[in-house]
DNA sequence: ATTATATACAACCATTTGGTTTACAGTCAA
DNA sequence: TTGACTGTAAACCAAATGGTTGTATATAAT
């Protein structure tokens, strides 16, 4: 049987050194000694942070000789996907979200 | 000048209380006394949580005699939707997020 | 064989989080 | 005016969170 899993996505991307976390790691799969070069904080917390990411699903790692890599999956923002859609239909002017995103894409 | 505020969507949107706390504030606005009759808790602790949702300018307050009613702003959502924009180049199969939100579509 | 590197694990710590209860102040209704 | 109702504030609490250091183990390099 499956436990459930401690940590979900929205607990997961809630943490900033998190988000920077998928957001290296979506360049090249990386061992955490690696990783940890761009914070400013120990290995063992840059450890845990993984952790909870793999617990949501969001990274996964395997063991290549002393290192331990990580990739990026990210199949499990779909729920955030989802859940995020409901809420297109309260914007005020249906347009306006459209267009806030053109202006985006538009910088 | 303006504080930065505490809690940022990310942050907001974790918690599952304030995530259903949206969801009924998308079928209307509430004061506070209504919309504890949805939850397991005190006035006191929903209080909190709406005060954090309108930190992350996700809820706006309107006094009302002795009411305040609280009605749903979904613009800070959009923060979500870029940051989760960002990750859609990384699905194995470009097709792949399309053809998910499809099937979820046709449920 | 020795040393250095990569990670894991345990213990610990301060702060934050999510809740409680109690007391209070404003507003409405009888 | 008395009482009920609405929300806030303060004090408190247990558990979770985000970090640390120290130690141990496996692997790689010299």
């Amino acid at each position: 049987m499956s436990v459930a899993p401690k940590y979900d996505v929205f607990q997961a991307i809630a943490d900033p050194t998190r988000r920077k976390l998928l957001q290296i790691l979506s360049k090249k799969e990386m061992p955490i000694a690696e990783i940890s070069k761009y914070f400013p904080m120990s290995r063992t917390a840059i450890s845990k942070h993984l952790f909870i990411l793999s617990e949501a699903h969001l990274v996964k790692a395997e063991k290549k000789g002393r290192e331990k890599r990580f990739t990026l999956h990210v199949e499990p923002l779909m729920e955030l996907t989802d859940w995020l859609s409901y809420f297109d239909q309260f914007w005020d002017n249906k347009l306006d979200k459209l267009k806030y995103l053109v202006e985006k894409k538009e910088d």
